[in-house]
RNA sequence: GGCGCGUUCGGCAAGCGGUUAAGCCACAGCCCUCUCAAGGCUGUAUCACGGGUUCGAAUCCCGUACGCGCUACCA
């Protein structure tokens, strides 16, 4: 049994987005399933698309996903090298063994050539197929040509295939006519391989073993098998997986902007957690389990359960995915990971491990943690209506009564550091006056936040403000309360 | 245009000839409750269409429609 060897081929021509993560994913799962090896390489034969700084952020991303390759550009191995400009001279002669074996041709042809030829088909209504006359050349011709160092391709020679069939692990038997293949393209005229060739040379060099892909290679599959074929190599296992895509017609694309990795993690999301969301993009467990870890994910994968399908991105399902993310974190590890945001959002001297606890159930995304506790530093000159409350049955007056036995009452109160005490001493308040728990509550959190909804209640935010912050804004909001009622209703 | 692929709730999806057609997100309601969440429970909602094959079809076959992809000296 051969080893299972895939590989992650990114063109560096800019950011990650979440489809390419998602290729890469299943190429690490299908390879650590089977306790093979997972390759890194680069592909940056297209030398006009290269975006600067592009592979830096491959690596990154990769590595902050726990994809981790086996061999790849910086960390060599025993294929290398793993960047395709860095093989240059190999694919010049693959390419000319290919046309000693009749797979290939130089073609000396101009691109207005090829183009009058497509218009003429089109005036005529019938399908075009380039009709190479390189191909007639003799040896001697095509010799001259090259002395003369006429510019020239290395193209794939297409003829009386038939039909031709593959199998593919998705998408099953494919059925193609062979002689509607057009003859690509496969050594540049600036001597790059194009990823057509490239792509097979060094899958077949590397000895990958299970090729996954997008989908949108379905139709160029029976191209490459011709040119395995030529060369006698064993055909890989095709793994043509289905676009993720933005809506319903349109896939998640760099060129529109749609959320890259970077994006996501800038807005909050956790990387594990977008992870465990793309792995369940075009693949679905066995069973009913949602949150999985990446060495989780290993275990179960299997190709499959891989659907043929495309999938809409829901970034819905995503932010609750990194909201049970964020709920599950160890203790240690979540105080980590929220501390940096909370030191943006408070600068007064209160325990932010207390703040941690309480927004853990209520936040989903990282980036909504400073908004929800800016009201511990500052309180705002909040809207009295605030006070009024229906469903707590609160009015203005009450308001005041409330706050004012709150006030009485917590200022002789000194055991602020044991939560349960702060709790026993006001829960124990609208007993003794007969109103609601909300009656009482509702003005305190008010008085205390300014806020019509915050992160815990009143008691937990008492008890983290401290007797004299807590104590300061239930008299302010008395203060405003009193001035209000004492104003002439209109 | 030609060729290839696809089509189950609003989204992700299970399903491989006999099911009340799972589950998750979203949505709605209820419970819990010091706000909002979280949590618990319940609910609304899906087989693109038309023909076959079969005792029986979301599942198999054939058409149609729609969508996506390929048809580049991009990958």
């Amino acid at each position: 049994m051969k080893k299972t060897r895939t590989r992650f081929a990114p063109s560096p021509t800019g950011y990650m987005h979440i489809g390419n993560l998602r290729t890469a994913l299943f190429e690490y799962l299908i390879a650590k399933h089977d306790e093979g090896d997972f390759i890194l390489r680069i592909e940056d034969t297209d030398q006009e698309r290269q975006v600067e700084g592009a592979v830096d952020i491959i690596y990154d991303t990769m590595k902050t996903c726990g994809l981790n390759w086996d061999e790849g550009p910086d960390i060599g191995g025993e294929y290398g090298p793993y960047i395709q400009s860095e093989r240059l001279p190999m694919y010049k002669g693959y390419a000319e063994e290919l046309i000693k074996l009749g797979g290939a041709h130089y073609c000396f042809c101009s691109e207005e050539e090829i183009e009058e030829q497509r218009k003429e088909a089109e005036s005529l209504g019938i399908s075009f197929k380039f009709n190479d006359p390189c191909k007639h050349l003799s040896k001697e011709e095509i010799q001259a040509k090259l002395d003369a160092g006429e510019p020239y391709v290395i193209r794939q020679t297409i003829e009386e295939v038939g039909e031709t069939s593959f199998d593919d692990m998705v998408y099953g038997h494919i059925e193609f006519d062979g002689d509607l293949l057009d003859e690509q393209i496969l050594i540049k005229s600036d001597g790059f391989p194009t990823y057509n060739f490239a792509n097979i040379i060094d899958d077949h060099q590397m000895e990958i073993s299970h090729v996954v892909r997008g989908n949108e290679y379905l139709s160029s599959t029976p191209k490459y098998n011709l040119i395995y074929d030529a060369y006698g190599w064993e055909r890989p296992t095709y793994v043509h997986v289905p676009p993720v895509m933005k809506d319903e017609h349109h896939k998640l694309s760099k060129r529109n902007g749609d959320a890259s990795f970077q994006d996501l993690v800038k807005k909050g999301y956790l990387p594990e957690a977008i992870i465990n969301y793309i792995a369940l993009l075009g693949w679905a467990p066995e069973t009913e389990q949602e949150i999985y870890t990446i060495d989780e994910l290993i275990k179960v994968f299997n190709i499959e359960r891989i659907s043929k399908s495309p999938a809409i991105f829901d970034i819905d399902k995503l932010t609750w995915m990194n909201g049970m993310y964020l709920r599950n974190m160890d203790e240690e590890t979540y105080l980590e990971t929220v501390k940096p945001y909370l030191e943006e959002g408070i600068h007064s001297d209160i325990d932010l491990k207390e703040v941690a606890k309480i927004i853990q159930p209520r936040i989903d995304r990282l980036d909504q943690i400073v908004e929800s506790v800016d009201f511990f530093d500052t309180l705002v000159d909040y809207d009295l209506e605030m006070y009024r409350h229906k469903k707590m049955k609160t009015t203005k007056e009450i308001a005041l009564k409330s706050l004012k036995a709150v006030y009485e009452t917590l200022s002789t109160f000194d055991n602020w550091a044991d939560q349960q005490a702060v709790h026993d001493v006001l829960l124990a308040l609208p007993a003794q006056l007969e109103m609601k728990n909300g009656q009482v509550l509702w003005p305190v959190r008010t008085a205390l936040t300014g806020k019509q909804f915050t992160p815990g209640g009143a008691i937990e935010i008492a008890h983290i403000l401290g007797k004299e912050e807590s104590l300061r804004r239930i008299q302010i909001g008395i203060d405003r309360l009193e001035q209000a009622l004492n104003e002439p209703a209109e």
